[in-house]
DNA sequence: GTTGTTATTGCGTCACGTTGCAATAGCGAG
DNA sequence: CTCGCTATTGCAACGTGACGCAATAACAAC
């Protein structure tokens, strides 16, 4: 609502500069993503579409997020799984941890993603993005109960 | 050939001891990968498979190496674009980076492994597998480059 | 060596994504 | 408003994996 600083305001001019169309697919699908929060993984998302636009295809939708990650509107990371997930790029910096005893799965924020970064530039200097991969392996609780059947 | 610390040994009595059968399908497999070194990618593994078995089954293939995985003789991870590869278990800890902008991919060894899984222990206690997921980000020169464009 | 139990196999099918290609339809020019 | 160029779309086919199920074949017991 708040018009200025919506980043979904002039979409449709950042593609037409760039030499691209705005079609009434994309726009579906910018309008599920503007609403949208947190993660959503490509059925996720074609489901929505697919509710505003019955019509909605599967391969016009992944080719959609290609070019909003291109316009940095989106980025795409992967789940556990290895299961693509995408969420808006203007949520700040953060990871995503997951326990292969328990299940569980939650983020890490800003500052303490700042400290692994920190940790990965110790070696080689390697920027990483937290945000691209889900980081797999135990919680604490879980490890402890590990280690005390051990 | 040193017969006692041959990881892969005594792999058909480790599955009858837990009841599970030894066939000539999964005899194919374990020495694929007795004989392999290095991360292997499913379709790799099934190649592998088929030049010494060409009846070889991709299913069948999938369904052995998770009960290797069971039984601790290999690990899966999932490459930069989520893709599965797998590794002989027997590796040390290490982790996988990919640098986004020029395509390089590499490992990490484990004294490096050990400092950035103390960084994840100091969130919540959390303990990494690194090596179940490649790291995206980039390396010390593009993230150079890019700094001396800006 | 036979037999019975049941773990595995082979195969068909489905889900998630990607890609090639012909037909469609934005959009800038006149 | 019409035309033409070409970015996009829709569709079909493919690749990687997972899954269900009936038929097969290990393996233990006799």
């Amino acid at each position: 609502m708040q018009a200025s600083s919506d980043p979904w305001e002039s979409v449709p001019e950042r593609f037409r500069e760039r030499g691209m169309r705005w079609t009434p697919q994309r726009r579906t699908i910018v309008e599920v993503l503007a609403s949208a929060s947190g993660h959503l993984t490509g059925p996720d998302l074609i489901e929505r579409c697919r509710s505003a636009d019955p019509t909605t295809i599967p391969s016009t939708v992944y080719r959609t997020l290609d070019v909003l990650e291109e316009l940095g509107l989106v980025r795409h990371g992967h789940s556990e799984d290895g299961r693509e997930e995408f969420h808006v790029a203007q949520e700040p910096e953060h990871g995503h941890l997951y326990c292969a005893t328990c299940g569980g799965g939650w983020e890490v924020g800003s500052a303490q993603a700042q400290a692994i970064m920190a940790a990965f530039r110790g070696i080689d200097g390697f920027e990483p993005d937290l945000s691209h991969m889900t980081i797999v392996g135990r919680c604490a609780a879980c490890a402890d109960r590990l280690r005390a059947r051990a």
